[in-house]
DNA sequence: AACTATTTATAAGA
DNA sequence: TTCTTATAAATAGTT
């Protein structure tokens, strides 16, 4: 398919072997996917340049899948074992596959995230595509859930804030009443008044409601709330 | 190639599907020889029809050496474990937690399958992706910042409310002091005696918001593939 | 990286 | 299947 027919043999001419290379590579990679995608077969393919470096293509996106089954077509007795009682040796086999298979993972990974996105084919970019899709909506629901978490917490606090605060206004209340009472019996002490010190253990309790916070909870570094926490947890100043 | 145009797709009906699968098949496994031999590259192709038959082309009928090669290639970091120096009981351990990895890896990778819409250009596809991300990011950053403002805006309310109820705390404080001296003179007008309320002396409640919650909280089984960012606020609950 | 003359691959028909 | 053939695609050599 060119000016020329091509003998099958090598390319002794460095640079022309190397363009030929780029040029049937890409052909070749498309050629794998169109007999994928038109035939409904499960393609895969490795190339190694002269140099070493590597080009793959596999349908669906799934080297190990493919490359699995091969072993399991050509090789069923080569299974890869269950998991309980074996032996050493295959420990470390199914060892290294599995770590295989988590660097897979994380490659895929990586262009899930952006990242070397050069080497992708079509298929493989449109499926990227809807991996984002997912990631956003994934992430607006995750978000969207942290912040009404985060704020219903706070307007709660708010809440006990705000009512502790009328109870010591309250309070307040009170002392200056028994207060001006106190006064009063002071200034005529034939009046019979209440005792003060009897209002006073009564309310002690009441005073000392939250209970010995500043002991159990000193106030500095305790304040960041970590949104990222299930934030149902109870609030300790919820006695009131 | 043909007497048409080929619209990238899976072709329905089967017995031209088959037909295109035998052609092209031959097609590739030729064209896969040709690059190996000209271009001196090392090429494992393999090719599961529809119906699960077998072919494959390996540069130097040597599949599982070019396999073993694609292996060390992809996953290069792969350490060959120290496996002589652990013991059953680790390996059991780190089998389990690389097949939770695995299992997270796929979980978040799944719906990577996608299928057919091979009618968009990669350039389409690349700046479809492209605007995905964008959006993404500046999603992400919306969310924060709205997230972000409304916590602060809370926060402030929340430190208002709390040195309010500081004040009232520090006045019933106040009021007491007073109360009991005047009951101190009231009791016994000419002896200085011991305050009576010392009991409260014990401190008011003071509100510790965002108390213990850390300790409290569940840690969250935080997955390594959480699509939510670490929170880019730090929710300062407290500082009163 | 583009171009284009040719070769090659292959879709449809027999 | 296999052969044939018109046509689409790939690509070798060139710019």
């Amino acid at each position: 398919m060119g000016r020329g027919r091509v003998q099958l043999k090598r390319i002794e001419n460095k640079i022309n072997r190397q363009v030929t290379f780029s040029k049937r590579r890409a052909g070749l990679l498309k050629k794998a996917h169109e007999i994928s995608v038109l035939c409904d077969a499960e393609v895969a393919l490795i190339v190694f340049s002269h140099k070493g470096k590597l080009f793959e293509y596999a349908t669906d996106s799934c080297m190990e899948k493919i490359l699995e089954r091969y072993e399991r077509y050509s090789y069923a007795e080569r299974q890869l074992v269950a998991n309980d009682s074996e032996s050493q040796g295959n420990w470390t086999i199914e060892y290294t596959r599995l770590k295989a298979k988590i660097d897979l993972l994380q490659r895929n990974y990586r262009h899930y995230m952006g990242e070397d996105l050069g080497s992708m084919s079509l298929k493989e970019l449109q499926s990227l595509e809807q991996q984002l899709d997912t990631a956003l909506k994934l992430i607006r629901t995750r978000r969207n859930q942290v912040m009404y978490e985060s704020i219903s917490e706070l307007q709660k606090k708010e809440k006990v804030i705000q009512e502790q605060n009328n109870m010591l206004a309250k309070k307040i209340k009170e002392k200056e009443k028994i207060a001006a009472q106190q006064q009063a019996q002071w200034e005529h002490p034939n009046h019979h008044g209440v005792n003060p010190n009897y209002l006073l253990q009564q309310q002690l309790p009441t005073l000392n409601m939250g209970g010995n916070y500043r002991e159990e909870a000193p106030e500095m570094g305790r304040n960041e709330l970590d949104l990222t926490l299930e934030p149902l947890y109870t609030c300790h100043l919820g006695c009131f």
